[in-house]
DNA sequence: CGTATCCGATACACGAATGTATTCGATACA
DNA sequence: TGTATCGAATACATTCGTGTATCGGATACG
């Protein structure tokens, strides 16, 4: 008995386990998305990634700690996509007026680009309505990225000679909303074949465009 | 054999029923609030509303077209509720400029007093999102909510000597959009006792109060 | 090479929910 | 009062998903 008794935690971050937690969680994003987080099982998720019940279950305590870990996984990865784009949108110099809706579109267009991340994170926000410790990592999330759209429109605009008349927080929440609202509308057109009747009416880029016409104002200097 | 071979389907509307019906759906509409759609289970449905399972398919197919025959009630039972307000708060007299700020704070109370309706709401977008026929029937309530809200709107500005300036029903999906975005962050907020850090940057009554402002003109005659 | 360890696969036991087939009681009607 | 019908209760078979316990193969390491 000269070693020490050690029946230490697994221990455990090999390469190989760290690459099959990946693969499921690359599964469950897309199994999540199609079919919702309630209806998967982990049966499909597992079948997905190319794995057994007995995988999963060694690396994830239950579908649920899975799904908070894809969630963090992918808010990271939307976080930093989003500020990417707006590097793209911005390679150094100064966007002038014309700029703004450019930067609107392209901001609306990314987030209807992830549709399926959408889907998930309307799901999120629906378990976190009926549950307080999802509610608090959900506003987490939404908090980061209100401050990190907020710091792009702010950035946008002052290089646009441009200032935002109010609190450019409440603004950035509101074009969040809106874009949100959208995106959901279209995907929801997508889905059902609602073919003459569903144009006209309906919130669009130009609603954005011109909200955003409506909180800005020239910059004193 | 002199009777035609009456096996057509039960026939079936008696007084009875439909009782019985209403209280599968009362019950519905509470555990579905409660625990969602999807993990609400028949049998928690029909003990809640105090009968067995046998009762539930002798009165329904499944679950689903319990959820339909309940959303179509509430929906009926929402707008209908909505216009009582309207009438509530505009007896006759011609409301004035201020009234419109009163109208949109009682707009969202009302909204936000319907929280297990939106709970329910929030889960049938989902659906919609992936289910043509859910989306087709949600985008019709959201259609209806929205025309609804529009000739609200319409007729408090112009008893007030306003008017919008731009599409009205761009408006009103605009105040619609904005009055959820809030009501769902709020309810939110609620469930994680998030305590401090949460106040501030949220979005709240007096953005769409200034939103209206932003929107509305002195008519001209 | 041999051996120990790690990790995913397989097998099994259990529980939960569904849907149906049948029974039982109440109500309507003659 | 007797009888037929309607509607809810009960009992049952079945399916589906979960989680655990055990097994087996590969890889690392001496």
């Amino acid at each position: 008995m000269s070693t020490d008794v050690d029946v230490s935690p697994p221990a455990a971050d090999s390469e190989r386990r760290r690459r099959t937690r990946e693969r499921l969680m690359d599964a469950a994003f897309e199994v999540f998305a199609e079919v919702g987080v309630h209806t998967a099982s982990v049966e499909a998720i597992c079948e997905r990634a190319g794995f057994s019940r007995g995988a999963f279950y060694s690396n994830f305590e239950s579908k649920e700690e899975l799904f908070f870990a894809l969630s963090d996984r992918e808010v990271d990865k939307t976080l930093a996509r989003a500020t990417d784009i707006a590097r793209e949108v911005f390679p150094t110099s100064a966007p002038n007026g014309e700029d703004v809706a450019e930067v609107v579109r392209t901001m609306i267009q990314f987030v209807r680009g992830e549709a399926n991340w959408h889907r998930i994170v309307a799901e999120y926000r629906l378990l976190a309505m009926r549950n307080g410790d999802i509610a608090t990592r959900y506003l987490d999330f939404t908090r980061r990225l209100n401050e990190r759209v907020g710091d792009m429109l702010e950035t946008i605009t002052l290089g646009a000679g441009l200032r935002f008349v109010g609190d450019i927080r409440l603004i950035s929440r509101t074009l969040i909303a809106l874009s949100s609202a959208i995106t959901e509308e279209q995907m929801l057109v997508g889905e059902g074949a609602t073919g003459a009747e569903s144009t006209g009416d309906s919130l669009d880029f130009d609603a954005i465009v011109a909200y955003v016409h409506l909180v800005t104002e020239p910059a004193e200097d």
